[in-house]
DNA sequence: AAAATAAAGGATATACTTGTCTTTTATTGA
DNA sequence: TCAATAAAAGACAAGTATATCCTTTATTTT
């Protein structure tokens, strides 16, 4: 597996796609999505649904209805994307799978590790949804293949 | 889940454990190594099964065996060790989960982890095994807790 | 009110990872 | 040769992540 998990992949590429959709004003239903960013469509439903649930999408029920992204979730970091989904762990744990990462009782690869971490946080805490939906604006980036 | 695999952790804790009492000039055996590491032991002697098959630690069966390392393992990199457990995906793989990452069809992550995952490229490639062994003398590490 | 739409929720299936247990094989030493 | 030791190998069990399906609830349109 890589960094994230396989959850956190579809949920990342699903954010930046309805965000983009949101930016045109259309809402989006789950097979809409799980098709443009080649996920499993009920898989990619419980992710949805997961982060409507905690506040970093917005859904609405019946005909005309889908998930959409409110103006202040933009402002939001992919790291409390990755967050929602696969917990604190790439934050906060330890390289080398000690219970507790701490300069008190490190790992060997404790000082190398906290520096790549550290660049892994900044990553996801200096972006926002709404910076990252920007980008696709200026290069061509992809969600599927 | 952090950036390794459960095995990886493991595997990565003894080896540096494993080299540590072949400097001593002694073998050990699985059921020393994860009480010392805080293993599971069945599940470790596959680990360190897996490692020997490949070349990386070496093992020797009946009384006054178990598990060393030769010397000119202790040049290997802390990468074949990752490789040998995990795969090369830590390596190669797109942070978004696209089938293939590259520069031609990049996720929006490309370019941000790009450079990440060079730093954890490099970590494990300019440690050679004999290194991280080194390493435990000058400061106190811990493999347990 | 009825029909259609779309998310929410729950139950289940599959795959993979992690962990345990037992048997076999090789080696050593008595 | 026999007993003891320790890794190798294989079977199995539990846990978690991934994936699918079906039913329910809310909303809109007719
Ligand atoms: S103790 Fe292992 S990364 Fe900090
Ligand atoms: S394409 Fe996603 S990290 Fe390179």
């Amino acid at each position: 597996m890589g960094i994230f998990s396989k959850s956190c992949e579809y949920g990342l590429r699903a954010v930046v796609y309805v965000a983009d959709a949101s930016a045109e004003g259309r809402k989006v239903g789950v097979k809409e999505v799980a098709e443009e960013i080649d996920s499993p469509v009920h898989f990619l439903a419980k992710i949805l649904q997961n982060l409507s649930k905690q506040g970093i999408l917005s859904s609405s029920k019946g005909p005309g209805g889908g998930f959409f992204i409110e103006k202040s979730a933009l402002n939001l970091s992919l790291a409390k994307v990755v967050e929602a989904i696969d917990g604190r762990s790439l934050f906060e744990g330890c390289a080398m799978g000690l219970k507790k990462c701490s300069a008190k009782k490190p790992c060997p690869l404790h000082d190398d590790f906290g520096m790549i971490r550290s660049k892994i946080t900044k990553m996801l805490e200096s972006q926002t949804i709404g910076d990252f939906r920007d980008n696709l604006l200026k290069v061509d980036y992809f969600l599927d293949t």
